[in-house]
RNA sequence: GCCAGGGUGGCGGAAUUGGCAGACGCGCCAGACUUAGGAUCUGGUGGAGAAAUCCGUAGGGGUUCGAGUCCCCUCCCUGGCACCA
C-alpha cells in the first residue's frame, strides 16, 4: 500500500497556484471612490464576516462555515457586476492574550501578532476572496485611534428627547453636562469576577459565573464607566422593524431591550414627611390591593427608614444578601425570603398605612428597586404574603368563573372607588391620570436594558481617554489619540480591583495634576465599529472618508451593510452595542444611515461527527487543515454548503466531505483525460458543438436552480443540481464546450479553483477569447427552454395514485379528463362505480372521486 | 415556567400556491474493469409482502377530492430568557 494516496485530481498543486494569481493580480480588489480602478456605474455590495478573535487554538470548522456561504456570494456578486466589499479582520483584543501574558510575561501584542498569522493562513487556503488590502486589526494603534476617539463623541454627547437624538454636549441646556453624557461614571453594583481580578458586563455572567472560564462571580460597588445605551432603547426597538433579520434575533432583541408600560406610583413614608419612595407598575389598576411595599435590599432608602428595634434583622439580611451570587439568588427563588423594616408607607391611592418590607425577589437594577405588593394578582406577591402572612385583597374580578385570589389577567376593577367597574384597559389609563392629577405618579415605560458597564480592569484592550483633574474627568483631546497602553514587567490584575495599568506610575501620572484613567474598553468596542472601518480603512484623518462611507454604506433600506453573516452568540450584545454606537455617530451626522446591518444570517452550528458539540475534551475536533490536506479546499468549501441549510445546525461527516470531493474528481475527469504517462490532457471529448435539447435544457436548469439557490442561501441543492449536471453529461460522447463553459462560471462561486484550473484548459484550446473566469458574467437562462412538450399526470382514485399518463402540456382540461377516464387500468378499477367528481390540475395530476 | 425554532429512510438532507414523499449525497447490495481495490464505472436501494397490494413525514384528532405542508391537542429535541413588578 502506498504511503500516499494517490489525488483524485491535483488539487494540491492547483489551489495554490490560483491562490497566488489571485493574490497577484489584486482581483478581488475592491476601489474606492477616487482610485484610479473606480467605476462608479457599479452598484455596491457590502458583504461581511463577523471577524474572528484570532485565538491560538486556530480555526475550527465552525468559522469558515460562514465565511465559504458570504465567499460564494461575493465571487457571484461580482460576476453580476457589482463592486463587493467583502473584508476581514482581526478582533483580537480579549483575555486569553492577556492570560498568556500573565504566565509566560510575552506581550500580549506578540501572542496576538503570531495568532493572527495563522488565522489568516488557514484562511488563504480555504481561498477566500477577501479585499485584504483593507484587512484591519483592533489593536493596532492606527485603528483603536478610532475606536477612542469614537468613545469622545459618545462622551461629549448627550441624548435630547425633544428631538429624540443624540446632540453635542454642547447644545444642553442645563447645569451639569455630567449628569446627561452618554458616557459617564456611576458608582455601581457590579459583577466581580476575583478570578480574572476584573469586573464584567451582565451579558457576560452565565448563570452567576464568568462566561470566560466559568468563575465565581460576585457582586461589589465599583465606580465604572458607562454607556448611556438606555437613551436609545425606544429606537432600538422600533428600528429593529425595518431589518431583515431572523424573527428570531429581533424578538432576543426585543426581550432584551424589554419594554414595558405602566406607571410610576409615589408613596409618602409614614413619619417622614417628604420623603417619598417610587415603585414601578405595568398593572397601576392594582393600586387598591396593593397590602405592602418591598424594597430591594441594596436600596438606598432602606437606611433612611429602618425603624431602631429592626436594625439587627435587615443588616443580617441584607449581608446575606449581598453574598449571594445572581445564581444563588435565582436559584433559591422557590422559596422567598425578606424581612419586615418597622417602617410604613402610604397607598396613594386609600390612604392606607401598609408595611415597608426588604427582600431579594426586588432588584435594585429593575424599576426603581421598588414595587408595591400586590398578593391577589401577582404570583410572587402571592406567595411572599402567604409565606409572611399579609393581607390579600381582591381588586380585579376575571370575567369568567376563574379563581380571583392570584388571577393576574385582564378583568374588571372592583374595591377600587376611583375606578371601579372599569375593565382593565381603561383602569389603567384612569388611574395614571388620577395619580397625575394628585402628584401622586404617572404613566411611565420602562426597560429591562441597563446601560452599558463600559469599564474593564484589564491590560489588553483600549485605553479609555481621558484623565483625572481634581477628582473631575476630562476629555483628552483628538490629536493626543491613540493613546496607547505602557509596556509592563506584570501584567498581572492587583486582586483589588485595581487595573494593571496602574502599575505603569509614570505612565499614569499625565501632569503634575492630572492622572490618567486607568481602565480599559470592554472587548465589544472595536467590534462595534469594525463595519466602517472596513470602507477606508487607511485613512488617518478621518474614522471613515465621507466620500467613502457614502459610496459602502449607502442604501435603499435603514441599513448599510447588504449582508451580514455569523454565529447567533452575538444575537444581542455585539449586534445591540454596535447598532447603538451607529446610530450615535449617525446622529452626529458621520452617517448616511441609521442601522448598521440591513440583512442578518445566522450559520447553524457545525456539531462533531458523534453529534456533540465539538471540544477538546470530547475529541471531536476537526481542523480545517487536515480536511483540505486530504481532499483539497474546494472540496472542503462544497462539503460545508452541501451539508445541509445554512442557518440549521448539523454534524460534521468524514464521509460526506469524501462525496463531495468525488464529486469535484468527476467534474474533473468530465474535462480532463489521463495520458499513459499519468499526466492530464483536456478531453476530446469537448468540442465546439450545439448542445442537443436535453442538453440545452439541464443546462438552463441548472442556471436557474443555481441562481435562485444563491440568491436564497440554499447552496445545499445548488450544488445538488451541479451534480445532478454532472451526471447528465458524464457518459456523453461529445460535450459541447458551450454547456461546459456556463458550467464553469456556475461552479466557480462554489468551488473557485478547479474551475479556474478548468477554464484556463479550455482557454488554451478554444480559442475563443475569453478571458479569466473571474472576469465573465453571470449566465442568464432562457425560461423557454424549461418548458417540456410533454408532462407526466399522474392518475389519481380517490386521492390514491392509479397510474400516470404522458399528455402534451398544451392539452386542455376535457382532453386530460378524458384520457385519464379511458386509460385502461383506470377503467377496470371504476368499473361498475359512479364517477362522482374528476378534479383536473394543469400538467400536473387528475383525480377522480368514485 | 415563558418565548422562539425544530422532529421526514440506516445517515446528512430534498419537496412554489395543499397536488407523484424521499431530489442530491453518504452508507449498503449486486455487477463490470482489475494482480489488487478503501480507485473508477453501471444498476439497485423507505418498510412489509412471492405477488396483487398494503403501510409510511414524532403521536392523536380535524378540514379537504387530495395534507410532510393548513387547524386543534399531546410528546420529544435545540436555543434564548428566567422573581423584569
Amino acid at each position: 500500500m502506498s504511503s500516499e494516496r494517490r489525488k483524485s485530481y491535483p488539487f494540491d498543486q492547483i489551489e495554490p497556484k490560483w491562490q497566488a494569481i489571485w493574490e497577484e493580480r489584486q482581483l478581488f480588489h475592491a476601489p474606492n471612490p477616487g482610485e484610479k480602478s473606480f467605476d462608479p456605474a457599479k452598484r455596491k455590495f457590502y458583504i461581511l464576516d463577523m471577524f474572528p478573535y484570532p485565538s491560538g487554538a486556530g480555526l475550527h470548522v465552525g468559522h469558515p462555515e460562514g465565511y465559504t456561504a458570504t465567499d460564494i456570494i461575493a465571487r457571484y456578486k461580482r460576476m453580476r457586476g457589482f463592486s463587493v466589499l467583502h473584508p476581514m479582520g482581526w478582533d483580537a483584543f480579549g483575555l486569553p492574550a492577556e492570560q498568556y501574558a500573565i504566565k509566560t510575561g510575552q506581550h500580549p501584542a506578540v501572542t496576538t501578532r503570531e495568532n493572527v498569522a495563522k488565522f489568516k493562513r488557514q484562511l488563504k487556503r480555504i481561498g477566500f476572496s477577501y479585499n485584504w488590502q483593507r484587512e484591519i486589526n483592533t489593536t493596532d494603534p492606527a485603528y483603536y485611534k478610532w475606536t477612542q476617539w469614537i468613545f469622545l463623541q459618545i462622551y461629549n454627547s448627550w441624548f435630547n428627547p425633544a428631538t429624540n437624538k443624540g446632540e453635542p454636549i454642547s447644545t444642553y441646556p442645563g447645569e451639569n453636562p455630567d449628569e446627561v453624557r452618554l458616557a459617564y461614571v456611576a458608582e455601581v453594583s457590579v459583577n466581580w469576577c476575583p478570578e480574572l481580578g476584573t469586573v464584567l458586563a451582565n451579558e457576560e455572567v452565565v448563570d452567576g459565573k464568568s462566561e470566560i472560564g466559568g468563575f465565581p462571580v460576585v457582586r461589589r460597588p465599583m465606580r465604572q464607566w458607562m454607556l448611556r445605551i438606555t437613551a436609545y432603547a425606544e429606537r432600538l426597538l422600533n428600528e429593529l422593524e425595518g431589518l431583515d433579520w431572523p424573527e428570531g434575533i429581533k424578538l432576543l432583541q426585543r426581550n432584551w431591550i424589554g419594554r414595558s408600560e405602566g406607571a410610576l406610583i409615589k408613596f409618602q413614608i409614614s413619619n417622614f414627611k417628604s420623603q417619598f419612595i417610587e415603585v414601578f407598575t405595568t398593572r397601576p389598576d392594582t393600586l387598591y390591593g396593593a397590602t405592602y411595599m418591598v424594597l430591594a435590599p441594596e436600596h438606598s432608602v432602606v437606611d433612611l427608614i429602618v425603624a431602631e428595634e429592626q436594625w439587627p434583622d435587615v443588616r443580617e439580611y441584607r449581608e446575606r444578601a449581598a453574598r449571594k451570587s445572581d445564581l444563588e439568588r435565582t436559584d433559591l427563588a422557590k422559596d422567598k425570603t425578606g424581612v419586615f423594616t418597622g417602617a410604613y408607607t402610604i397607598n396613594p391611592a386609600n390612604n392606607e398605612r401598609i408595611p415597608i418590607w426588604t427582600a431579594d425577589y426586588v432588584l435594585l437594577g429593575y424599576g426603581t428597586g421598588a414595587i408595591m405588593g400586590v398578593p391577589a394578582h401577582d404570583e410572587r406577591d402571592l406567595e411572599f404574603a402567604r409565606k409572611f402572612d399579609l393581607p390579600i385583597r381582591v381588586v380585579v374580578q376575571p370575567s369568567g368563573d376563574e379563581e380571583p385570589i392570584g388571577f393576574i389577567g385582564e378583568g374588571i376593577a372592583i374595591n377600587s372607588p376611583i375606578i371601579d367597574g372599569l375593565p382593565t384597559p381603561e383602569a389603567k389609563k384612569k388611574i395614571a391620570h388620577w395619580l397625575e392629577q394628585h402628584n401622586a405618579g404617572k404613566g411611565a415605560i420602562n426597560y429591562k436594558l441597563r446601560d452599558w458597564l463600559f469599564s474593564r480592569q484589564r491590560y489588553w484592550g483600549e485605553p479609555i481617554p481621558i484623565v483625572w483633574r481634581d477628582g473631575k474627568h476630562e476629555a483628552l483631546s483628538e490629536n493626543e489619540l491613540p493613546i496607547v497602553p505602557p509596556p509592563l514587567d506584570d501584567y498581572k490584575p492587583s486582586g483589588t480591583g485595581e487595573p494593571p495599568l496602574a502599575k505603569a506610575k509614570d505612565w499614569v501620572r499625565y501632569s503634575d495634576k492630572a492622572l490618567r484613567e486607568i481602565n480599559t474598553m470592554p472587548q465589544w468596542a472595536g467590534s462595534c465599529w469594525y463595519y466602517l472601518r472596513f470602507c477606508d480603512p487607511r485613512n488617518d484623518e478621518r474614522f471613515v472618508g465621507g466620500e467613502a462611507e457614502r459610496y459602502w454604506m449607502s442604501s435603499d433600506k435603514p441599513g448599510s451593510v447588504d449582508l451580514y453573516v455569523g454565529g447567533t452568540e452575538h444575537a444581542v450584545l455585539h449586534l445591540l452595542y454596535a447598532r447603538f454606537w451607529h446610530k450615535v455617530l449617525f446622529d452626529l451626522g458621520y452617517l448616511s444611515k441609521p442601522e448598521p446591518f440591513q440583512r442578518l444570517v445566522n450559520q447553524g452550528i457545525i456539531l462533531g461527527e458523534d453529534n456533540q458539540k465539538m471540544s477538546k475534551s470530547r475529541g471531536n475536533i476537526v481542523n480545517p487543515d487536515d480536511v483540505i490536506d486530504q481532499y483539497g479546499a474546494d472540496a472542503f468549501r462544497c462539503y460545508e454548503m452541501f451539508m445541509g441549510p445554512l442557518e440549521q445546525m448539523k454534524p460534521w461527516s468524514m464521509r460526506g466531505v469524501e462525496g463531495v470531493a468525488r464529486f469535484l474528481a468527476r467534474v474533473w475527469r468530465l474535462f480532463m483525460d489521463e495520458t499513459q504517462a499519468g499526466d492530464w490532457e483536456l478531453s476530446a471529448r469537448i468540442q465546439d458543438v450545439a448542445p442537443d435539447k436535453a442538453q440545452q435544457k439541464v443546462t438552463h436548469a441548472t442556471i436557474k436552480k443555481v441562481t435562485e439557490d444563491i440568491e436564497s442561501l440554499s447552496f445545499n441543492t445548488a450544488i445538488s443540481q451541479m451534480m445532478i449536471f454532472v451526471n447528465a453529461f458524464t457518459s456523453a460522447e461529445t460535450i459541447p464546450l458551450s454547456a461546459m463553459r456556463t458550467f464553469l462560471i456556475l461552479l466557480n462561486p462554489f468551488a473557485p479553483h478547479v474551475s479556474s484550473e478548468l477554464w484556463e484548459n479550455l482557454n488554451a484550446k478554444f480559442r475563443d477569447a475569453r478571458g479569466d473566469i473571474t472576469e465573465q458574467s453571470w449566465p442568464g437562462y432562457d425560461e423557454q427552454l424549461l418548458i417540456e412538450d410533454e408532462v407526466e399526470i399522474v392518475i389519481q382514485i380517490n386521492g390514491k395514485l392509479r397510474d400516470r399518463m404522458k399528455m402534451p402540456v398544451v392539452a386542455n382540461e376535457e382532453e386530460v379528463k378524458s384520457a385519464a377516464l379511458s386509460n385502461p387500468k383506470i377503467q377496470d378499477r371504476i368499473a361498475g362505480r359512479t364517477v362522482r367528481n374528476v378534479i383536473v390540475v394543469p400538467k400536473k395530476l387528475v383525480n377522480i372521486v368514485v
